[in-house]
Parts: C-alpha cells; structure tokens; sequence
DNA sequence: CGATAGTTTGATCGGCCTCAACATGTGTGG
DNA sequence: CCACACATGTTGAGGCCGATCAAACTATCG
C-alpha cells in the first residue's frame, strides 16, 4: 500500500531550531521539545514516505501500530455512520501530527487530498523514545488537549450557527492554520471539495456552494483558480462567522 | 465560592483495588493505574469537596490550576458562542476526571446539575506526583484520547443525524455511561433539563421535548419520576440513533 | 400559596435539504 | 491535440424538518 518508502535522511536541528535542514520540513509535530541529539537519534528510526493524492494513510479500525508527520500536504480525517454518510472530523496541515492515540485501532480514516510527504513512525520505535524521552509523552498530552479543544469549537460551530456562519468559521480556520504553520498571506490553497467542506461543517455540498457565492459576489473572497481563496474582508468574515453581523 | 472545602480522608486501596474504601468512591480515573502507597500520598494531598446543585467548578477561562474527580454527581462541561448561546461539550458523571489540560486556563465552564462531591488536586500537587509516578502521564493522554474520540462521535451526531436520531443516540450514550460505572440497569438518573439536552445536541428545547414524547407514546421510554427514564426498548431506540429504522 | 423554573403542545415560518439541470474543470485515450 | 467521460461546481425550484413564537400545564421551593 504504501510503495514509496524511502530512507529518511538524517535530521539536523540548527540553531533557531524547529527545521530540519535535510528534509525541509519544520519539526513541529511530535519532536518539538528535543534536543539535537535526540532528534538524531529518530531521524535514523523514522521513514520518510511519499504518497499520491487521494489515497489512504490509514483507514478507520486499522490497528494503530504507527504515527505519522504530515511533511507536505494536506489530509482529511473522516468518521463513516452506519447509514454510509460521512463525517469530517478535522483536516491536517503540514507540520500536524495524524494517528498518535493509545487506542488499539485508528478511530477515523486519513485520507490525502494532495501528493503529500509524510514522516513514518513505527508503534516499537515510539515506545522506545517514549521510554528514553520522557518529554515526548507530555508533547503528546499537548498535542492531544489542542485536539480535543479545536474539537469542541468545532462542536459549537456545527451545533449553533447558520450555514453561512459554519462556512465562515472555516474559512478563518484555514488562515488560523496557515498563519500557525508561517504563511501569513490571505491566499490560502484550499484542496478540500465543497462535498469534503460540507462533510465537515454538517451541511450540503450546495448551501457550501451557495455560501461561498454569496461570499464571492459581497466582494468578502476571490478564487483566482481552483482550490485557492483569497480572503479580501477578513473582519467581515469573521463578524459573521461569530453571528454578530446584524448588517452587512 | 467554594463553601464546603473539607480535608481528605486518607484513601485505603483495598485488594480487589479501584474502590477507596474511606470515601466510598472507586478510584476510576486518574488513579487507576496506581499501586496502593501511591494512592495513599495522593489522598494525603488531595482534598474532597462538597459542592450544591448548579453551582460552578470552574469557568471558562480561569486559570487551569486545579484537577477534579467527581466522585459523585452530574456535571456538565460547557462552551459559550460570542452571541451569548451556549454549547454543551459534554456531561461527566462518577469517576470522570473534569479539568485536567496543559492549557493556561480552563477552555469550557464545569457546572453541577447535581449536588456533587469532588477530590480536588491542585496544581503544584499534580505536577509532583507526575514526576513521582510517570504512568500517571500515560493515563493522562489515555483519558486525553478517550475524550477527544467521545468529543468526534458527538460531532458526527450533531453534524449528521436527524432530530430524533439524536435524542435516541443521546439515551445510549446515558446506557453506556452508566454501564461504564456499574450500573447496567436501564433505569437511568438524567438530571438535566431539555434545554441542556438541547444544547448538547444542537437542538431547541422545544424539539428534544417532542422527539421524548413521540418515543414515549411509542412504548421505547418511560419517564416514572423527573429526571429519570427507563429504556423499555433499547434495540428501537438505537436502530433510531443509526438512522436504520426506515420502520417502526 | 404564590413565584419561578421547567415541560408540553400547538401554529406558523423559514433555512437548509433534496432533486434536477447545467456549467466547468480535469484526466484519459484515440 | 482533440474528443470524450467523469468529477466537481453552480444555480434553480420546491418541500420538509426543525426553529420560533406563544400559551397552558406541572413541579419545585421558599
């Protein structure tokens, strides 16, 4: 399934530390908290790996045996209901950490929504550096707590606002998470369908549609080509992502 | 604002283990995978607390500096909407641990709907015993993952189910809560109102009130007293919460 | 016993879903 | 390179589910 493992080549923390020189990637994730040696010393444990577009990092009941770094791209994490309708429960960007639990399997699919690079962590070789770093445990603790607390908001933008409002949300979500990684311009790509967007906000692929439109035509955004938004009125964006646009 | 601060009464781990003898609560959450003289120094440092209905364990926003463990009573954890509206994230019940996150401050309000005793561990105290016993990290992230992996179900139940869906998936997960702690009947104590209900699921009051009725006069619940149901038939009402009933 | 909070039920309205048709973009093979 | 198929996106019309508004009823508590 996974045909481009490649060795990863060793990683060099420098000064201003959180790059890794070899591998362009930012150490955001997971190895934020170490030192050089022991990045080191995962570097020559960890497999870098390339995937296309659209296919699975892991699927949902997967035994969790490994975790993974988005390097590059972007990935959609969904939840399936029993009738087959589908539920986007959060994307991830580079840099985002995907698949670290202590479930015995994965309770959601990862699926790429573009090529994307990918750091490989297997369950034995976690445990180890667990065991010789116990930072690593906290930095996992954090990782999960900002989890579970970008769930909740998520929770209250699906349960209580209006359709616009939801679309709204997202947008400002994407720049929050374009801003967090180091890319504050307003132009985001955005490789997820209006179907992905609508799976996460709980609507229709057309009230996406709909929304978006009407974003477009209030002069709020632009999509100079497929999968790319510019945000031209971000206070008004987010004034109705909060539901305090009374007039507009 | 908390009256009712009382010293802890030394914890005695018994053989069979996970029951404090003293208080009379099983030592479900943090403590779970502690040996007994462990238990014993937490005791030694942790204080109960009595707390009325409907008050406030902490708000949003306060500085996280406290652990709780409801050793008794209902709690319910929410989040407020910049236009006043309120989302409930959750509900905790005996032996849930409320407020432990490596966040600077608390990102929900824990409110009582019950009278509620509580082991209070502050945070100085926490810190020490994860130096002391560093399992208590790894449990930490376990309930981490539990909750975020609760909080993504909830999320596909408000993003994609209809009304009665809803409210049917809202009755089992009470089952299964209530199983969790030992209590398989299904006759089950639901001290909230319907506008909490409601809030919890993205629903008016209005529509949780009718959605009951129309299972009550379908013969699935029963409500003998307020604030209690009884499950009369557990396979309709999860047939319901999986959206396979196209018949009933 | 009155006051207040919570629940039920009804009537109406509207936002979003559904279904449908068409437009646009993308990739593939001739 | 073009023709075609197929995925994705847009727009419209109509209907339904749940929100909203309103009123009566019940439980709880001082």
């Amino acid at each position: 399934m996974n045909p481009f493992d490649v060795p990863h080549p060793t990683h060099e923390a420098n000064a201003a530390g959180q790059v890794c020189d070899r591998c362009g990637s930012r150490v955001a994730g997971l190895c934020q908290p170490l030192d050089a040696a022991a990045l080191d010393e995962i570097s020559s444990e960890a497999n870098q790996m390339v995937l296309p577009a659209h296919s699975a990092v892991f699927r949902e009941g997967d035994p969790a045996g490994r975790v993974f770094t988005l390097i590059d791209g972007v990935a959609k994490l969904t939840r399936l209901l029993p009738d087959g309708k589908q539920q986007v429960v959060g994307f991830r960007f580079a840099g985002d950490v995907i698949g670290y639990t202590t479930l015995k399997s994965y309770p959601f699919d990862a699926e790429l929504l573009t090529d994307a690079r990918l750091c490989r962590l297997d369950r034995p070789q976690l445990d180890g550096l667990l065991r010789r770093y116990p930072k690593l445990e906290r930095r996992m603790l954090d990782l999960c707590v900002q989890e579970l607390t970008a769930t909740q908001e998520q929770l209250v933008t699906v349960g209580r606002r209006s359709a616009e409002a939801r679309v709204a949300a997202f947008l400002i979500s994407l720049v929050d998470a374009s801003r967090r990684r180091g890319e504050p311009r307003q132009v985001l790509e955005m490789p997820m369908t209006r179907a992905d967007i609508a799976d996460f906000l709980g609507l229709t692929l057309e009230t996406v549609s709909r929304s978006l439109t009407a974003f477009r035509k209030r002069g709020w955004i632009r999509e100079p080509v497929h999968h790319r938004v510019e945000l031209l009125n971000v206070p008004a964006i987010t004034a109705m992502a909060e539901g305090t646009n009374d007039s507009f």
